[in-house]
DNA sequence: GTGTATCGATACACTTTGATACAGGTTTTC
DNA sequence: GAAAACCTGTATCAAAGTGTATCGATACAC
C-alpha cells in the first residue's frame, strides 16, 4: 500500500503531541507520503531529537500538558530551527493568533484530516525551498495559501465520492447527498482509514479530538445516520460493519484523486 | 490580549482621523502589531503631538472637517516631519492625486481593511529605514506601487474576480456585483485563508479588529450577505461552507495575480 | 431636512448533536 | 443449556448552534 516514495527528496518531519494515538497516525500517513518522519511525546524528546538530527519541518501539537507548544514553538525560533506547524483546538481562537505570531509557520485546527495537514506541510515546504534558509524571515508575514489547488482532494468508494474541499458526497449517479458536519468528518477519517478496524475511541479523538467518557454513544449515533444516509439498506450495512466488541470498519477500498 | 509587542522596535505611529471609532480601531489594531499608536482627531491636537514626539509615520484621514488632510500633509512636509499615509475615500480620485503630489508616500482608499493599511505601513517604514535616515528626503518621490507591486491585487475564485485595490467583484461573465464595506472585507479575510476553516472570532478580529461580545451573530449575518450575492443558491451554499460548531470555510482554491 | 445604504441586534424557526432509554443481540458465566 | 453481563442500533429529547427576516441606529449624499 506503499505509493512511490522517492519524490520528497525524503524531508524529515518531526512530530510533536502527546497522543500516542494521534502521533501514531501521523506518522504513519506521513511516512506513506514519503517522508521521514520521527516522533516525540512531549519537549523533552523533541529537544533531544533536535540536538541529534536536523529536520525540515516539526509538526506540534498546541496543547501539551507540561511544556506546551507555544513554548516549544518560541524554543524552536530561538535556536533557528526549522519551520513549525501547530496542531490546535477549534476553540482556542486566540491561541492561534498568538501561536502565528510567536512564530509558527502555519496551523492546522483540531480535528484534521490528515489531507488538511499534508497539503500545509507541502505549501510550508515550498515556501522555504524558494526562500534563502539564511534569509531572515520577516516578522508578520502571514501564512501564504496559493496554491493548494493540485491537491488530491476526492476520495472515491462504493460508487460514492467524497470532495474533502467542496466538503460535499455526490454519488456515482451525479446525486448530491448533504451531509451534517460531524457526518462529513467521520466519514472523512473512515476514507483515510479503509479496511481496518477503527476503535470508538479513535474515532472520537480523530472525529472531536476528545476523549471518550464513561458511556459514551455519540459515535454509535454518527455511525448510524451515516449508514442510513450511505447504506443501501441501513439495517444490514455493507459498507460500515460493526466489528464487535472492537468498533467499526469501512469495507470498501478507497482511490484518491484530484479534484 | 496584547499580542507580542517587540519586534517592531515599536515604531510610533499617529493616527488623525476625526471619526473616533476608525481612530480606535485602526489604534487597537496597529497597537496589537506591536507599534506605539498615537491619536489625534484634527490638525490642532496632530500640530501639539508633532511637538511633543518623535514620530515614525502618519496615517493622516483626507477628509476632515475644517482643517483638511492636503493642508495638514502639506505642514507635516514643511517642518519635514515623517512619512505620512493618506486615508482617501473611493470616489476621491483627483483628491487623491493631489494628495500624492503634495507629499503623501502613500494612499489607502476607505474603506480599506486594517491588513491593508499594515502592509502599507511596512512598505513605508521599510523604504525609510533602507534610505539612510538624515538624507534629505527629495520631494515629490511618488509611491512606489511598483516596487509593491510584488502584492497581488486580483484574487480569483470560483468564477469570481476581487480587485482588492479597485475594491470590486467582478463575475467571469463580466457582471459587476457590488459589496458593501463589511461584505467586502469578509471576503477578502476569506480569500485569504481558502479551504481554512474560520472560526467566528478569527473572522472578526481579522474584519472589524474586534472580540465577541456575548451572543455576536454579526459575523453570521455578514456571511448570510455575503451568500445572497456569491451563491448560486444561497440555501445550499458550496462556496461558503458552515462547520459547524466552528466557523466557516472557503472551499474555492483562490489564485492571485497582479492587476 | 429627506432618502438611502449599511450594519449590528434581535427574534424565531430550523438543524445538529450528544445523552438517554430501551429493545434487541452476543458473549460469558454458571 | 439458562441467566447474567455486556455490547450495539436507534428513537427520542433537550441543549446548543445556525440561517435569516426584520428593525432601528447611524452615516452619508443630496
Amino acid at each position: 500500500m506503499s505509493l512511490y516514495t522517492g519524490d520528497m527528496n525524503e524531508k524529515s518531519i518531526l512530530v510533536v503531541d502527546d497522543h500516542k494515538e494521534i502521533r501514531d497516525l501521523l506518522g504513519e500517513y506521513l511516512g506513506r507520503q514519503g517522508f521521514h518522519i520521527s516522533l516525540a511525546d512531549g519537549g523533552e524528546a523533541m529537544r533531544k531529537l533536535l540536538a541529534d538530527k536536523q529536520f525540515d519541518l516539526i509538526v506540534l501539537d498546541l496543547m501539551m500538558p507540561g511544556e506546551d507548544g507555544l513554548s516549544l514553538c518560541q524554543y524552536v525560533r530561538e535556536i533557528n530551527g526549522p519551520p513549525v506547524i501547530m496542531l490546535t483546538a477549534m476553540n482556542e481562537d486566540a491561541d492561534c493568533v498568538v501561536g502565528l505570531e510567536l512564530g509558527a509557520d502555519d496551523y492546522v485546527t483540531k480535528p484534521f484530516s490528515p489531507r488538511v495537514l499534508l497539503a500545509r506541510i507541502k505549501t510550508v515546504l515550498r515556501r522555504m525551498s524558494h526562500s534563502n534558509g539564511s534569509e531572515v524571515k520577516s516578522y508578520g508575514s502571514k501564512p501564504q495559501h496559493l496554491s493548494i489547488g493540485t491537491e488530491l482532494s476526492q476520495l472515491k468508494f462504493d460508487g460514492w465520492c467524497l470532495d474533502v474541499f467542496q466538503r460535499q458526497l455526490l454519488s456515482d449517479e451525479g446525486v448530491l447527498v448533504s451531509l451534517s458536519n460531524a457526518e462529513f468528518i467521520l466519514l472523512e477519517v473512515f476514507l483515510n482509514n479503509p479496511r481496518r478496524v477503527m476503535s470508538r475511541d479513535q474515532l472520537l479523538v480523530l472525529t472531536k479530538g476528545r476523549e471518550a467518557e464513561p458511556f459514551d454513544r455519540s459515535i454509535d449515533n454518527q455511525v448510524s445516520r451515516v449508514r442510513k444516509k450511505l447504506e443501501v439498506d441501513p439495517q444490514q450495512p455493507t459498507l460500515i460493519k460493526t466489528v464487535w466488541g472492537g468498533g467499526y470498519m469501512l469495507t470498501s477500498p478507497v482511490t484518491k484523486s484530484r479534484g
